[in-house]
DNA sequence: GTCTATACGATGATAGAC
DNA sequence: GTCTATCATCGTATAGAC
């Protein structure tokens, strides 16, 4: 509800009327269920994070080597921005945007909504600690690790978001089922020599 | 003019109001130079790119092996981004946004008003070539171009647009000297990695 | 829970004085 | 070229009927 129009046009670009007449209400029936636009975007952001935390939980619970867990760690991510065009653009831009996110409420029940930058933090965390686990194993190269992080996040997250573009120099639609393969194949291929001692 | 804006908050969320306050005009006076927000936000656009289109052409005049080539073309995308911090910001917005672009005009004098998208369009073009030419050569693995090419954009431009996510993850400003040249290397080190044979 | 009606500031854009 | 109105429209948000 609301992803795909956030995602195209961004926060400031898409109005309450819009997204209501989207879903077949009135403007007023959602500010029923959300008191403030801001909170809606931070539901509309949670929720997807939450999608791909989960897909990222199920494949890296059964450890292994650290190679192997990077591979089920890409192939995860990527398999969770394909399965719904949005996620990627709207992830993308949560990062690149300047705050907007709801404030920590004060948790009027006893909800478990995380607030979004501290689930992205947990997520990320955990990367850098595979990340921390591989060099300490003198199997990853004693990369800066921030940067490795940046690197793979901008490698991963900005191809499912750059929509007409990335499908111009792909030469085909980003989210077909052979265009997903073939950028997990490639992702993962680049990142795995880059990280490899 | 405005880059710092757009940057932060998108197209949408900012008003001509606002960016005519920062230069200390007038919103009429601002609609007298530019007919239109979106004729306006073009040409911020097209001013940024076009210093780094600049920036790479003198960087990758004098020929070379394909590797330092691409050492070169990374040092100096990564040299024009930390030059001025809305770049980045400005040039993934472009990439992530559906549309807002102001539609081919008239020409109206002999200006050289390249379009924004032919602008970007140019400069991928170039390092396409470069991987091609790399590839055919040998000295490059043959990885899929337009993926290749993707990965690339992603690792660098996200870097220098995330703002206080990186700056969290590196663990100081993204924009400090030390900063800067590490990634410069990180990135410089990942891709050539990523792309040798 | 959903609606209509309303409030009111901000928006992009225009007209016209200087 | 710059300014001060002014315009219609859209923005978020609220009140109250059903």
């Amino acid at each position: 509800m609301g992803e795909s129009l956030f995602a195209a046009r961004g926060y400031a670009g898409v109005g309450m009327r819009e997204i209501a007449a989207s879903v077949g209400l009135s403007k007023s029936s959602l500010f029923h269920h959300f008191p403030t636009k801001l909170v809606f975007y931070g539901e509309v952001l949670d929720r997807a994070l939450e999608r791909l935390e989960r897909a990222l939980c199920e494949e890296t619970e059964h450890p292994g080597a650290p190679a192997e867990q990077l591979d089920h760690w890409i192939a995860s991510i990527v398999g969770t921005l394909a399965e719904s065009a949005p996620v990627a653009r709207l992830l993308l831009r949560s990062m690149v945007d300047e705050d907007p996110f709801p404030p920590i409420e004060f948790e009027p029940e006893g909800r478990e909504s995380m607030p979004f930058e501290r689930r992205l933090e947990a997520v990320i965390d955990r990367f850098r600690r595979l990340l921390e686990h591989g060099i300490e194993e003198g199997v990853f190269r004693p990369v800066s690790v921030g940067d490795a992080i940046q690197t793979t996040i901008g490698a991963i997250v900005f191809h499912f978001a750059s929509g007409d573009l990335g499908e111009a120099l792909i030469g085909e639609p980003i989210f077909s089922g052979s265009a997903v393969e073939r950028r997990r194949q490639e992702v993962s291929n680049f990142i795995r020599r880059g990280l490899l001692a």
